[in-house]
DNA sequence: TATGCACCCTGTAGCAACTACAGACTCAAG
DNA sequence: CTTGAGTCTGTAGTTGCTACAGGGTGCATA
């Protein structure tokens, strides 16, 4: 058999096992059989689940998101533009931080580039902070 | 009397009410005066400070930096360069996330890009979630 | 057989940084 | 005098984990 307890699962997939428990009270993936030692023992299916929830949360899918992602995917016969419309409306959140990120490093660099010394008093930063 | 309630500091510094009574509990800002009927009433450098911190907060600080870069602005003979650090600390976080979330952006377009539509069982996204 | 030791169990509490109530009070205008 | 907006305290919820405490399990080794 090819069943593996918490840790197996955790190691195949690189997701803690404290998180496994936590996606489990979550809902996110089913309580599993367990053995007479009551522990988790879990199928290869689970395994598959387990990395497809680890890799669109590495994509930055936030849980509910994966849920719905999960959802999806479990319906073969659906049609596939769902998840295109899932997918292109995270791209253009992702677009968003980055320009948003991007605009505050300018920022922050004018600022530190301004900094000639001194004491606090009169720092060119401190000032940068306090201006409007 | 310039003073003003807890309503006239959320819109003269844009910070909500809720959000001013917690950084009160965290310690972020003093306990302010009190009224005859026990409302909160804050002075004109009770606003600028609150300024200080959501412009600090705006720039991604965390709060835990906040409270660091508050404490060094108040000793004004101490040397900038502490502020110098701090800033130049924090603006290589930005640039490690900027990095991530272009990386992140590169392979979501790709896996968009991909997909011919179709029905579930052969999306090319979802088979992009479960390969590796 | 005893005894380590690694692994697993449940349940709860904590983290950041807020946000959202409930239920009561205050204050100014009409 | 009433109405409505503003404020008060206190507590609980949010997201996505992470970290215990205090136990049980399973296997190898002395």
């Amino acid at each position: 058999m090819t069943q593996v307890t918490i840790g197996g699962l955790s190691t195949a997939t690189g997701v803690k096992i404290e998180t496994i428990r936590y996606y489990e009270r979550a809902g996110l993936i089913s309580r599993p059989s367990r053995t007479s030692g009551n522990y988790r023992s879990y199928t290869p299916d689970d395994v598959a689940r387990l990395r497809f929830i680890k890799r669109t949360r590495d994509l930055g899918f936030s849980l509910e998101e994966v849920r719905a992602l999960l959802d999806i995917a479990a319906q073969e016969d659906r049609d596939c533009c769902e998840i295109d419309v899932l997918a292109t409306k995270h791209l253009a959140e992702v677009d968003r931080k980055i320009a948003d990120l991007t605009a505050l490093r300018q920022q922050l660099s004018a600022m530190i580039t301004s900094c000639r010394g001194g004491t606090v008093a009169d720092c060119q930063i401190l000032g940068a902070f306090q201006q409007d």
